[in-house]
DNA sequence: ACTCTGACGATTGTCGACAACTTTCTGTTT
DNA sequence: AAACAGAAAGTTGTCGACAATCGTCAGAGT
């Protein structure tokens, strides 16, 4: 974690790239949240206030903030008086996060069908999947079936779904990340999509809704232990 | 909104009572979230850190941490540099909010079936309410119409979904709050309860997520249009 | 009359210091 | 050796002051 160039200084004459200027509390919250759900801060990482602010080179007062962001978005617990730390991951919770994911899902499904919107946008996300698998793109994958994920609940035309996805997705990251990966066939993956989207198009509910659910299931599934136990 | 004594103060010898102390940001958050909710601060008022902070009689710093926990639960919405405000709602917000809440009852519906959990305290909650409507008890009816709901969460045993559904519910009093109430038949409500609750004794899961759904829509038909609009 | 520039007021953003609380360690007593 | 009292360290909680930013308004120039 290095250093925040841009403290309360002097603007200097050559600097005139940084038309958005976000607080500091959402630079470093976002900082952290990368941290955390990439798994370089693992469970049970004790977040010191003064330790943070001195590693960042800022006051106490943006840290906490930041920090507050990030219990709010349930990646951070407090301890009273020793300390907030990165939350533990149970594997009750790793179980509840799927759940909802699945619901979500479903539901988007279902919305998606009684509006009739068009799936078109789906469709890129999986030539951009099959891209990465040709490439043999790990990275690539990743994010193209995030997007294909976020696209999903996005067109179901749902605000408030899309903001408690956006949630959820990012503790799904984490969970990723704390598992051993590696082993997994990346085009078995991908092929996972373009049957979803099929159904979609032809408006098949049943076999849209059994799609998305045998999806999520198959990722919960996947070494359901390998999550990293914290102590308590 | 009166004045909070407990400063940092040195303690009186008399003042052997608090032995819960909360930080000052929780108490505050409480305050402000009970007078949004209530509808006594109404959406697009304009929270001002300063006047809040002589208001109560502390410091700006937990008025902060105050306000960004209304923010995080959705009820505030920040606007850079100018103030915060209580977040305006719209009729699309609240059509959202509704069908994401008859989306959780219904799966906690179908969660308690799969499990063949008791529900006696739902039966616990309709006699309340029964005994609400006897005394024509207004507030007591509210109350127990929501211990009915939020039981019926907990019973589905979903600790994340039960987080969920506290955050949804908070905005869905503030939208009753908002709402001319009064001329809603008291034994109408409440008896559209104990049919549930015979649906899931008798493990109709058709019937019992058709009347929840039912219910649902019941409560967010009513009125829709008399939602305060604000500005933006 | 219109437009642009500059200053002013209001509000949030950030900082450093101090207070309060909990935990831990250490020394003493039994 | 065990247990208790007290001190000490470490962390969060709170405060007051200053800096930065935005919106507005007055005034000068065209």
């Amino acid at each position: 974690m290095a250093d925040i160039s841009a403290r309360l200084e002097p603007r200097e004459a050559s600097d005139l790239a940084p038309i958005h200027n976000q607080p500091l509390r959402v630079q470093i919250a976002s900082r952290l949240r990368d941290a955390i759900i990439s798994g370089r801060l693992p469970p049970g990482t004790v977040l010191v206030e003064t330790a943070l602010a001195e590693q960042l080179n800022v006051s106490r007062a943006p840290i906490r903030e930041a920090v507050q962001i990030l219990e709010n978005d349930g990646l951070v617990e407090s301890v009273a008086y020793k300390g907030k730390r990165v939350k533990p991951l149970t594997a009750r919770e790793v179980e509840e996060i799927y759940g909802l994911r699945e619901l979500f899902e479903v539901a988007a499904v279902e919305r998606i069908l009684d509006r009739q919107v068009s799936v078109a946008p789906l469709a890129e996300c999986c030539a951009a999947m099959e891209a990465a698998v040709r490439d043999d793109d790990y990275e690539a994958l990743v994010a193209a079936d995030e997007a294909f994920h976020r696209t999903l609940i996005r067109l179901s035309d749902h605000a408030l779904l899309l903001t408690l996805w956006n949630n959820l997705y990012m503790r799904i990251h984490q969970i990723m990340a704390l598992r051993n990966r590696g082993e997994r066939n990346l085009a078995e993956i991908a092929g996972n999509h373009p049957p979803i989207v099929r159904a979609l198009e032809a408006g098949d509910r049943a076999e849209a809704t059994r799609l998305i659910a045998q999806h999520t299931r198959a990722l919960a599934d996947f070494d359901p232990e390998s999550i990293a136990q914290v102590s308590q």
